[in-house]
DNA sequence: ATATTTATCTGACTTAAGTCAGATAAATTT
DNA sequence: AAATTTATCTGACTTAAGTCAGATAAATAT
């Protein structure tokens, strides 16, 4: 554990002396870091402003002048947008285009830099451990944590979840025919909706329903095919159980249809245990219950 | 090709997103970054401020000024170093120590953070995948450029030098019987010494020395045992060679001992071939040339 | 229709980070 | 011994980066 510690923060040093300042001086083409950040963020396709703001942290009024200062250089425009008048677009003009090219090129010229000096065969090793790297970082950068399930990627999240069950399911699946849970159940104080980001971007879901006799009803619990297979699920429903925790529910129940052979495998390992129907969930096959004192199960 | 640089871009967007920003909150606990990544740079064994200026790549006014903050704070102290009255050595104070203590624990904590949501088998090859990454982009790292042949680092690797050519030739080797090149003679006009460098550290050098009749020399070639089978010692050769095409020398020539077989063999295979004597050097056993026209070999 | 929320902007700040031109004193070279 | 170099410091700057309190207008909820 130890050497795993150490070798993590060795890397973490020698990644960031390496590719963090080249990272920055990549974008350093004679002009502030954070005004080349946002045009590089603005990108080709243009963006939201809002959109800009939540993907890079920022304070609203500092964007707003880092705008106004890309604009009075002619690299950007921004507009209202079509849909909402509230919210602006930015885009990228000619001239910004032009520079935004400059960065990127400056991109590639950094990362040929790095292969350069490598062989063939070692080029093919970097790369591999990069991606390694990269992937198994993915599962460290998952964050889960409360969301409004009112939301806008809530409702992607459930609505992705619904496709996809009414797919699996044998019978296909119709939201209105089986049980309601609507937001208000998905909210405090009846209950709360978890999500799981990766970088800002919604890849997992699940629900808790606080019902009478302190019982904890976990539902819509999903995870995005792309992220699969690398112990989110598990982690939603801990996440889950930590929050019955915290509302004092002792009893966690959950059913499951019989075409989600893995979410059953899942629930086993985390210590559930298959009891009779509590409801009457028509696309239900399986009801389980764990009682939070016996916490347990094989990790 | 592209692939790799895509690889590379992606990886260098989701490190720095991930491990670059947690690198500097690990940092920042409470007070700014650049005052804390100085006393973490001083470290429980102290520093001469020279040094951390240069490992920093700081203006002196700079440092002076955060090393007077911390000062103030009581987390440092400086005084003059004992065996040169310029430079001034800091050291940390026990409640700096104390801080320093606490920005390492939160260092440890971020990567057993990263650790966390991962199984042992995900773990191990996560550590392996990061080490293989790491190892390989000390290649890139290596910074090869002139430097002074009187410097300490300079003299540091001709000492090292030395003493493992001392160790290697049959017949030992005492720098005073071969033929002399003196700091004069690896210092333009005369010639040059180019010095490689992994993040400041010299890990190599070699020196040119500009002969008559169009001739450059090849002298002090030498590649620290912990870089080498990395390809530096041809990068080295081709820097020399770079700079030999700078002041219009179109022979080179070097000579080596017998013991060194791999450097004959790297000789050859950049294209060099085998000449009769050119000098009177006691310590070479072979002599090779390369006219700059014929620059081939494969790679 | 009115109140509230949301997205953006402006002006007035603060703090961090760093640069540059000397000043000073110790060490080294001539 | 005098001149030069080296290491550090001080004061006077600049620029970047960001925060915070409203103001405004569009959209949404009541």
């Amino acid at each position: 554990m130890k050497a795993h510690i150490d070798q993590i923060r060795r890397f973490n040093r020698a990644i960031t002396l390496r590719m963090g300042t080249l990272d920055d001086s990549f974008l350093d083409l004679g002009r502030p870091f954070g005004e080349a950040r946002l045009l590089y963020e603005i990108g080709p396709d243009g963006a939201e402003i809002r959109d800009l703001r939540a993907r890079m942290g920022l304070d609203s009024g500092y964007v707003s002048r880092l705008l106004r200062g890309l604009e009075r250089q002619g690299l950007i425009q921004t507009k209202p947008s079509d849909a909402d008048g509230r919210v602006r677009v930015a885009r990228l003009t000619d001239a910004g285009r032009a520079v935004y090219a400059d960065v990127d090129r400056a991109g590639d010229t950094f990362a040929a830099e790095v292969l350069a000096p490598l062989t063939a065969g070692e080029r093919t090793r970097l790369v591999a451990a990069m991606n390694e790297v990269e992937k198994l970082m993915r599962t460290f950068a998952i964050r889960i944590g409360p969301d409004c399930a009112a939301g806008a990627d809530a409702q992607t999240c459930l609505t992705n979840y619904f496709t996809e069950i009414a797919a699996r399911f044998d019978d296909g699946f119709d939201p209105d025919l089986g049980l309601a849970t609507g937001v208000a159940d998905m909210t405090p104080p009846k209950g709360i909706f978890l999500m799981a980001r990766l970088d800002g971007k919604p890849v997992g879901c699940g629900a808790l329903l606080a019902e009478q006799g302190g019982i904890a009803h976990i539902r819509r619990m999903w995870v995005a095919p792309d992220v699969r297979g690398i112990g989110l699920g598990r982690r939603l429903l801990d996440a889950l159980e930590d929050e019955a925790a915290k509302l004092g529910l002792h009893t966690i129940r959950l059913e499951t249809n019989k075409a989600l052979k893995e979410a059953q495998e899942m629930y086993r390992r985390a210590g559930y245990r298959e009891v009779a129907p509590f409801n009457d969930e028509r696309y239900a096959d399986h009801w389980f219950e764990k009682r939070r004192s016996l916490k347990a199960g094989p990790a």
